[in-house]
DNA sequence: CTAACGATTCGCT
DNA sequence: GCGAATCGTTAGT
């Protein structure tokens, strides 16, 4: 069952991100079909995060998709060469996303593994945003690309994660952030190999 | 126009 | 477990 408009225009993107874990994230690209589970996101809010590349609604060239209505895929490109996958939420104008930071596998391993010039199946497969982007046969091309067609969209397989095996903690890479890098909008599945290291 | 940095990954010890 | 590689975007000269 596909993810409705409704569950992206939701406005708290920090209650919107945990309730991702678990879903399922399926492309169709290049003929073929992957699938994985949601295990660790992490929530950019344009308003009050320094962290997020929206703060205080500045767009440029490269984040005006964050400003687009929730529900399509704002890809970006960090250190030079890996792409992130974020899933942008709220209506226009907003500037919040979910950053996708890890998946469990699920459905097409063995595209997976080729899409990563990998033989055999290891916990980095999809651990890390980069990867997983990679895995996905997401690029930037699909940057703008909407949640609801037929080529990148998330489903709900009815399994939600319990509260209490929920983990929230801070953020990577926002040190230079200050009061926003205490934020604890990093979520994880507790106990599940496919998360990339905890902090 | 130029310099600095970052929502990271990979290979090697 | 740790350190180097890497380049487009951004902001400053």
């Amino acid at each position: 069952m596909k993810l409705p408009l409704e569950f992206y225009l939701h406005n708290d993107v920090v209650a919107l991100a945990p309730r991702l874990l678990g879903k399922v994230l399926c492309t169709h690209i290049d003929g073929a079909f992957s699938a994985g589970m949601i295990v660790e996101t992490e929530a950019y809010c344009g308003d009050n995060d320094k962290a997020c590349h929206a703060f205080k609604y500045k767009r440029t060239a490269r984040n005006e998709t964050m400003f687009a209505q929730g529900g399509v895929a704002y890809i970006y490109l960090c250190y030079g060469i890996h792409y992130l996958f974020n899933v942008v939420t709220n209506v226009e104008n907003k500037g919040d996303a979910v950053l996708i930071r890890a998946l469990e596998p699920v459905e097409g391993i063995e595209t997976m593994l080729q899409r990563r010039k990998m033989n055999k199946l290891n916990t980095r497969l999809t651990a890390g945003p980069g990867s997983l982007s990679i895995a996905m046969g997401i690029a930037l091309a699909d940057d703008k690309s909407s949640l609801l067609g037929n080529r990148i969209w998330i489903e709900d397989r009815n399994n939600d994660i319990l509260p209490e095996n929920i983990i929230a903690s801070t953020r990577v890479g926002v040190e230079s952030a200050e009061e926003a890098a205490l934020f604890p909008w990093r979520f994880r599945i507790k106990n599940n190999d496919w998360c990339s290291k905890a902090k």
